[in-house]
DNA sequence: TTTAGCACTCAACACTGGAGAGTGCCAACA
DNA sequence: TGTTGGCACTCTCCAGTGTTGAGTGCTAAA
């Protein structure tokens, strides 16, 4: 719905000054802020036809008015501009983040979106199983157990212990990790999975040796492999001073949720599959524990395909003006991380 | 100092209760216990006396009396028995943990331990530069990136990225990678490291040239390699709901705290170099902000020598016979797991 | 040595009234 | 017709008050 300029204006002003003090906003105060030049009394009637419509609300009769769900989209949507200041800072911060691999890559942007944003930062890392095939191999802990080491293009290493078959021999599994290495370079882990399914079912008909060996280990390996995503999130902790969480046990039952990572996985996965920053407020999670919240998120790329997201979670009345911009960018870094190291070398 | 039979008899009674309700415990409470057979009033001329000798505290004039650390102290030096129930309950928990990898068994166990005691459970893993290679490799990702991956004899996967001089090739990348497995094998990564550094300093005297790209290569590598620890812990929820942190903003502080590795770490190091379980209480840890806390753990082993510790986090008033049983036999798993993986294949 | 009795202290709680912030409505005004 | 000042009303917040109950220390008697 439209609103009028100074409809949209009071909006302005009510939001604004909520995500400063979180406390309801009257009329008096819009009226000081000068930026109307209307007495208290009008601004009542303002606030009235915008109550009307469902952009603010009164906590009790008496009070003033704290904005809603879609009060606060109406507020981004119409309001929100990034400035150049907002990005050039941002790039500062992330000038040096001391990460040794890709998973500690993550983490410390992970913890770095924490830090600078004051709330919950969180990376979900890509799902292994769309990401290809760099190289297999296998080492031999003892008699029974043997390692398995997957590394991906982008320079992801993943590893898994594997009881085997003693009578499978140490050159059995060179032979082996030679085979997998030519045959499945550059396939997704997930075609590669498909794959040797398929074979598993033939087996029957055609078996010499050597696919006989790379059956059993593979069947081991894959069938119950998890090559799923990793939700890594950092400063919890941020959100504790906030109001909103007064209540104990709202923050208990928020945070114990977010433990349990598959609700984490179920909220985030919203974000999946859209390109660009996406803003959730409160209701859009059809969550009652986190009805306060917000979410500002954006995948990131590989190969034009999203792989994964990253993004901010804190009260509904984030900064988003400096919020926004910051996980824009975190999601260009990695993509463009995850190009570089992908990068050449490609078949 | 010791106490008299019937002193030790209120002192315990005041110290179960107290961990049961968290709440001050009253005279007339002891006396209906019944255990001692006695009025109230004797109650309380028994209670003077601990106050007296620093076991017991009264928060106020009027209210009932709170074991002090010494309390605390001599309760679980006195008192703790650990059933036999208690232990085999912990097996069955233990029974099917799910991990693919030595990584995500530390990660489990410190959920699960978490999870059964109620507070926070912790692994610090192994220091890296204390563990044998087992296994070193170079993948090329792109012209200037080269991921190394080191793997120990417990099965322990570590990797880097690290940019080179685009003047090495793929063949001596591997033929590096021959070299430093076939000298170093089976010695610790800090020998490795040491080792490396010593000749590096020879360099200016024989220097062939495989031994050139292995320097060069290797201080890349070693240089700034971070082989420490890593602490990971789980359950920090569990303690919000807790009475002693009611005060919102000293649990903002603990959690703050912990999120910064290194605070945990310096608490947690304490109990590195003692073998069995350890027991820290408040005022031990010489730090205000964790001063209602209490601390369990137990160092594990590998080859009998400490290489990582685990244990649990919370309030002073810990249910001790349930929680010290816990942590002992988490102990052993790790270092059963460290002494199968790394078990035979031996030098 | 133990106990009953008593005076005393303190936290917790419910209740009260006043202050302050904010509203809606109405009548007056430009 | 839009804007404004005035007014009655509502509700939260807070400080002050009295009551209750739990617990103590002390004393004198058993």
């Amino acid at each position: 719905m439209e609103l009028t300029k100074r409809e949209e204006t009071v909006l302005r002003i009510i939001v604004d000054e909520y995500i400063n003090s979180s406390q309801p906003v009257g009329s008096r105060y819009v009226s000081k802020t000068g930026v109307l030049n209307l007495s208290p009394a009008s601004i009542r009637n303002i606030m009235s036809d915008l109550e009307e419509e469902g952009y603010i609300v009164q906590p009790h009769t008496s009070s003033g008015r704290v904005p809603t769900d879609s009060g606060f989209k109406y507020y981004i949507d119409k309001f929100i501009t990034v400035s150049d200041e907002h990005i050039s800072n941002i790039k500062m911060e992330f000038q040096n983040l001391d990460a040794a691999n890709v998973r500690e890559m993550f983490d410390s942007i992970s913890r770095k979106i924490s830090e600078i944003t004051k709330s919950i930062g969180f990376v979900i890392s890509p799902k292994l199983n769309t990401m290809y095939l760099k190289h297999i191999e296998f080492l031999r802990l003892n008699a029974e157990t043997v390692l398995t080491i997957i590394v991906t293009k982008s320079g992801i290493v993943h590893n898994m212990l594997m009881e085997i078959d003693e009578s499978i021999k140490d050159n059995d599994l060179v032979r082996v990790s030679n085979y997998l290495n030519d045959k499945f370079q550059n396939k997704t882990l997930l075609q590669i999975q498909n794959q040797l399914m398929d074979e598993m079912e033939d087996k029957k008909n055609k078996v010499n040796e050597l696919t006989e060996k790379v059956i059993k280990i593979s069947e081991n390996l894959f069938r119950n492999a998890d090559f799923g995503s990793e939700i890594i999130l950092h400063g919890t902790s941020n959100i504790i001073g906030q109001p909103e969480f007064k209540d104990v046990d709202k923050l208990k039952d928020f945070l114990n949720a977010f433990e349990e990572k598959h609700f984490a996985y179920q909220i985030l996965e919203k974000c999946m599959n859209e390109n660009g920053v996406k803003i959730f407020i409160g209701s859009d999670f059809g969550e009652e524990k986190i009805s306060e919240l917000g979410l500002v998120a954006k995948p990131y790329l590989r190969e034009d395909n999203v792989v994964g997201t990253l993004g901010v979670i804190g009260p509904k009345r984030m900064k988003y003006p400096e919020i926004i911009p910051i996980v824009d960018f975190t999601a260009e870094i990695i993509t463009n991380l995850l190009k570089k190291l992908g990068g050449s070398n490609e078949t």
